[in-house]
DNA sequence: TTGAAAGCGCTAACAT
DNA sequence: ATGTTAGCGCTTTCAA
């Protein structure tokens, strides 16, 4: 049976390497390192000697004796459905190849957890920190401010940086679809969605929705929102719960896909005819909805693009060039057939 | 502007802080781990201590000091459904409690890729690693065997263990679809699947799946698998491929909801009645698969439970318990209205 | 191109 | 309840 605590690992260490190939601890760690200058002879020698005695590096001993590791923190507020595993792939995608490893942690969507693992990630001198949103607690910014680390901001542009920020504006994708709905001349509207206190940029996104709509002289008729997370089948009910208490609405503008799906569904089952009887609206221009006998009306929102270019941004800081404060990677309204 | 490389930290140490507060390195070191008897008034001071001085641990020295870290590696093969990134919140539950961070690194389903990867995640004297699947290439399967580190290997329980692992039977899943299937009547069977080579869980299922039908004396018609992975579009397109290139068929096994749910779009979208004109089932029991109009027939997976009790193991293991060797979460079949 | 010496910041083990 | 000592395995700096 293995060992249990994990800790005590096979002893191995540079020295007994270098005993090995007849060199000293420090050749070794160049070879390994590829750093420095090294004969061709002896990095071979070297090498057969890692192979022959099986040496696995330590990387924390490693990270210590450097004073930073290779470490990226990443904090996201949710993993319940695809937008943040599209940010991390994107991530990924960029880093892997540097040998950066991703450390990930999950707020779900609560400040104060924020505040805690940012603090945490920050005792792994991590090479960089990713934070989603640029609201944050005053202590988690004061935070991320003093430490050196790089750090950036993902998803939302609507504020000022700490850092570096790579997203869209959310405003301006609740603007835009107000204006699609309107421009199609629908004027009684509805709004679905999930719980906005935690989920701050679909609170800006139905804001400026609604203040859009407002300015335009039409009507808010009604509004549901669920308790918890965002998923198809609370916006399905969500939906149902709407149409029951409100009559009238002709356009209801979800908070996500997920819910906007949810939305279709309760249509279909329900003998609501798309986009007829009534108009659906989400938002990130999730595959599945595209799929749909009729394609979702939906904004595209490029996550992985903004994973990628935050992985660029950490790349280009560790190797001493500069990155843009402020990346607005833009949305694409697809018109789609729902509205 | 922030400092580019991200390594040179505050420099503060414990020393600053054993200066502030008046005592000795270890006794802050003691405060901070909360190990080991501290007068609580010396806990206050040395607490406003920290907080005066704005000292943030290093938990690299830490792990160092302690030849170990609390870190847990882990090793997925996709992050491009939500099957994995429910794992992993599963996973972060557990931990998160705990101090345990998880570093989660992608494969895309390359074997060679594993290696590597788990070679990397080795180097971090990891409290344990987590890996996906059972098969591996020997170098890893070695890699694993010989550190000493908790491996926990993760949705598939068909072979035999390197340490602990939690899952189920993919074998039996597909068996059990199978005669789902025959118990309704169907003979004429199509599948559609991704890129097999790769995913060899879902390998796993339709072989069983089709040893099943056939050893009942049923027709395996037609398949058509996409080289890519698995999408709600590449159902819907590969689902529409098959049925034109082959006559007969009348139930078809997907390889995973989401290409089931692509093809009950396509059917939507041509008029073909479910499960009258054709039979539809999935793998995984996914929320929006249950949300459709007709609720998907598939296989309700513990994806969720899965990385909750790795989690677990992990715990049991850094405590010193003990945990059982291999771990079935089992399965369920959701009968559903498309087959 | 290679090596020797020093030390990174913390914790384990052993006092007191 | 607190402190002293030693050292974790590597990289940095300086020397040869």
């Amino acid at each position: 049976m293995k060992g249990r605590r994990s800790f005590q690992q096979s002893a191995l260490t540079l020295a007994d390497v270098a005993r090995e190939a007849g060199v000293s601890e420090i050749t070794v760690s160049r070879v390994i390192r590829s750093k420095g200058p090294i004969a061709p002879e002896t990095r071979e020698r070297v090498e057969a000697a890692i192979r022959k005695v099986g040496y696995v590096p330590n990387r924390i001993a490693s990270s210590f004796a450097s004073a930073g590791s290779d470490l990226i923190g990443v904090v996201v507020p949710s993993l319940a459905n695809i937008v943040f595993p599209d940010v991390i792939r994107g991530l990924h995608d960029a880093i892997s190849g540097r040998g950066f490893r991703s450390v990930v942690s999950v707020t779900d969507y609560r400040m104060e957890t924020e505040r805690e693992l940012v603090r945490s990630l920050l005792s792994w001198r991590p090479a960089a920190l990713i934070v989603t949103g640029c609201d944050h607690e005053p202590d988690t910014r004061q935070m991320l401010q003093s430490s050196d680390v790089t750090v950036v901001e993902l998803m939302d542009t609507d504020s000022e940086p700490i850092d570096i920020s790579i997203g869209m504006s959310h405003v301006e994708a609740g603007r835009e679809m107000a204006r699609h709905y309107l421009g199609r001349g629908y004027r009684r509207f509805g709004y679905v969605g999930h719980d906005l206190d935690r989920d701050l940029r679909a609170r800006k996104r139905r804001d400026a929705f609604n203040a859009t709509v407002t300015e335009a002289g039409a009507n808010l008729v009604g509004e549901v929102t669920v308790p918890g997370p965002s998923s198809v089948t609370a916006g399905r009910e969500a939906l149902g719960e709407l149409l029951a208490t409100h009559i009238g609405i002709d356009a209801v503008y979800f908070s996500n896909d997920d819910m906007a799906i949810g939305g279709v569904f309760h249509c279909m089952a329900n003998g609501i005819t798309l986009p007829h009887d009534l108009a659906i609206a989400g938002f990130n221009g999730l595959d599945i909805g595209q799929s749909l006998p009729q394609p979702l009306t939906t904004v595209l929102t490029r996550r992985y693009d903004i994973g990628f270019q935050a992985g660029l941004a950490v790349l280009a800081r560790f190797d001493g060039l500069d990155f843009p404060t402020s990346t607005d990677v833009g949305f694409e309204l697809l018109a789609g057939a729902t509205a």
